[in-house]
DNA sequence: ATGGGACCTGTAGTTGGTACAGGTTCAAGG
DNA sequence: CCTTGAACCTGTACCAACTACAGGTCCCAT
């Protein structure tokens, strides 16, 4: 009862954390290999310890990832937040940036399904060695622009 | 005048092929070495000889990949061509397949779209060093289901 | 004959991880 | 205290689909 009273410092192994976070063990691994995520303090023996920081930070990075945004724009937005000198709009501006490429994806795809339909939807033979699609496919440019 | 009358046999190097294509030079030589490009006939010194054929099947290579069907997929399509005991009904199902992928990818870009956007619409504030895009990052599973 | 652009091979790097193999550590049960 | 086996460790290799060299050779126009 003399120095820690409550000892909040909640630790744990690898294994939790990639439970709670629902990110690969492996993952993790590779995560601090390629430095977006520290080293974590180890036991003895060399097992990784991990505390609520790291939790939230590998939180923080799936989720980010899971919004598209590449481990690169990840590192960038956590030099913002490490830096804490960062500003709201900066990290506006790199999500809108974001959101715009993920809106062109949109259209590239959307252009590619109205195509892969269209080829289909001139198929209707069933059994003909002569196919529309594989006609089309062999068109240069045919629908794409 | 005796043999050849008109030489309707078009070839060229890889340089001009690539032009034709759009394809990256080094590409077409990883297609030839990863199998789906034939190799050519060589010249005295060593230099690749197209003809039609190599350009035609080039072309359906490089628009399949636009419509965004992996190599594994192109490889298919190409064995039913090859084979030419395909029925359209194959093509059309892998097609579909295809088209498929393509929706859910779309419906999953959309997703993110909108939580980006969400995000970004909650700062306005411009200069403050607390962002609702970082805080919306930090939590675990807050808009994407 | 020569200059330089086009071509060659082979290897390594990219992105974002996953999948082992082969060895060590930790913690719980006997 | 000892054993057992789950969890952990490192290191390497692999995936797609290319791209980027380096360092050397060929072709052909002048």
């Amino acid at each position: 009862m003399a120095g820690k009273t409550h000892s909040h410092t909640e630790t744990m192994t690898i294994g939790p954390l990639s439970k709670q976070t629902g990110c690969n063990i492996e993952t993790i691994r590779y995560y601090e290999r390629i430095g977006i995520m520290p080293k974590p303090p180890r036991t003895e023996g060399g097992h990784r310890i991990y505390r609520e920081e790291h939790l939230k930070r590998l939180t923080f990075i799936r989720r980010s990832r899971e919004l598209g945004f590449t481990l690169d724009q990840v590192r960038n937005l956590l030099m913002l937040v490490d830096g804490d000198d960062f500003t709201c709009d900066e990290v506006k501006t790199m999500t809108l940036d974001h959101a715009d490429d993920v809106h062109r994806k949109i259209a590239d795809l959307k252009k590619m399904e109205r195509v892969l339909k269209d080829m289909v939807s001139q198929c209707n033979r069933g059994d003909v060695p002569d196919c529309p699609v594989i006609d089309a496919l062999f068109q240069t440019r045919a629908c794409l622009s």
